[in-house]
DNA sequence: AGGGTTTCTTAAACTATCTTAATCGTTCGT
DNA sequence: ACGAACGATTAAGATAGTTTAAGAAACCCT
């Protein structure tokens, strides 16, 4: 077992012993993904949901004309999926794709919901990891309606420095919500 | 007990006895406001979280400069606090008003801990109820990166009707994020 | 290392949105 | 019922953001 991953990552919201461990360390498959690999694609049924033990990723929204919006990345131990469609069991809004290469731990919707009604413990840090992930949503939402695009920008980099070296201005501009371009004439200044 | 408030709406995602019922509904205390009153002001302490039995309130951000941005509307059945401020029990960033006579139900800070530590059953349910938040806070982040105004105003009157009934024009304005003006002049069309 | 592809930058013209200010209608307190 | 405050509308001029296009820079791939 990795002492590094999932099960570190867990035990800082929640006490687990050594049966626990094993127990969640068999339910959380290993999956490896390269570089510019598609995990999820928009339309498609959303059946798991990731962590990220290694490596970045990517989720966005393509709509009819091509236009892409970067809803979130994730790196290092964050969780990821279209969760929208991953809670309803529907088709996916979203796309995911690895900036790189990635390793991750896949539990699929029903071998969670089981998970869900026999431990407490994974109720609560799921309750506590929503709880965060609102807040964080919230907070962008925030940003969003009341900040300039500089201000966003500056934001952005500021929070999530380690994103910020990952990823191209490109990905950048449609996480913030305006083109490339715009992006660039604001940073020039 | 009233069988349409809060005891109703919490078993629509989990069950409980009548003990617990009894229990749930000496912890959440009735409160009752006055149309305008600020139940929570940005910069004070956020103690409590609230549960609409009647009513309706709004959410909101003030700047330095005096605009106003609108985070959320609650109305009967939703809940609502400052969640950033809640959580991390600091400083709001949020104002809370109702915006006509009210009747909440509270739980503090402390009281909920205690509660999720105790009942795994309210776990679950808020577990399921931030799940829900967050997946409609990225819903909405979406739409502020990748519709046009326009869109966006005819996606809130279609999510929320009877929002969009008892609220002001400047109000749905400052939770699009653009001026009442311009909000105006999209009518129009 | 070279050629093709993608990203980044710049600029000009165009569109969306804001600011300010004036007018009008509605609400609220006394 | 009255005037004062507030909300909604309109319009003109200013700023923010997009579109298109082109060249420069960085990134692949073999």
């Amino acid at each position: 077992m990795n002492p590094e991953g999932i099960l570190l990552n867990i035990q800082k919201h929640v006490s687990l012993n050594e049966e626990e461990k094993a127990h969640l360390d068999t339910l959380f498959a290993i999956e490896s993904f390269a570089k510019q690999h598609t995990i999820l694609e928009q339309g498609r049924l959303c059946r798991k949901l990731f962590y990220v033990e290694k490596g970045s990723l990517r989720a966005f929204n393509g709509n009819q004309y091509g236009k892409e919006s970067t809803i979130m990345f994730a790196i290092k131990d964050w969780w990821i999926t279209d969760m929208y469609a991953f809670t309803n069991q529907t088709k996916a809004l979203l796309s995911i794709e690895t900036l790189e290469h990635c390793l991750l731990r896949s539990i699929s919707f029903d071998v969670l919901e089981h998970l869900l009604l026999t431990m407490p413990k994974m109720e609560r840090l799921f309750r506590i990891l929503f709880q965060k992930a609102y807040v964080r949503e919230q907070l962008r939402v925030l940003d969003n309606i009341s900040l300039s695009t500089e201000e966003r920008y500056l934001q952005f980099l500021s929070k999530y420095p380690q994103i910020a070296k990952k990823v191209t201005q490109k990905q950048i501009a449609s996480y913030l919500g305006v083109t490339p371009e715009f992006l660039s004439s604001v940073k020039r200044k």
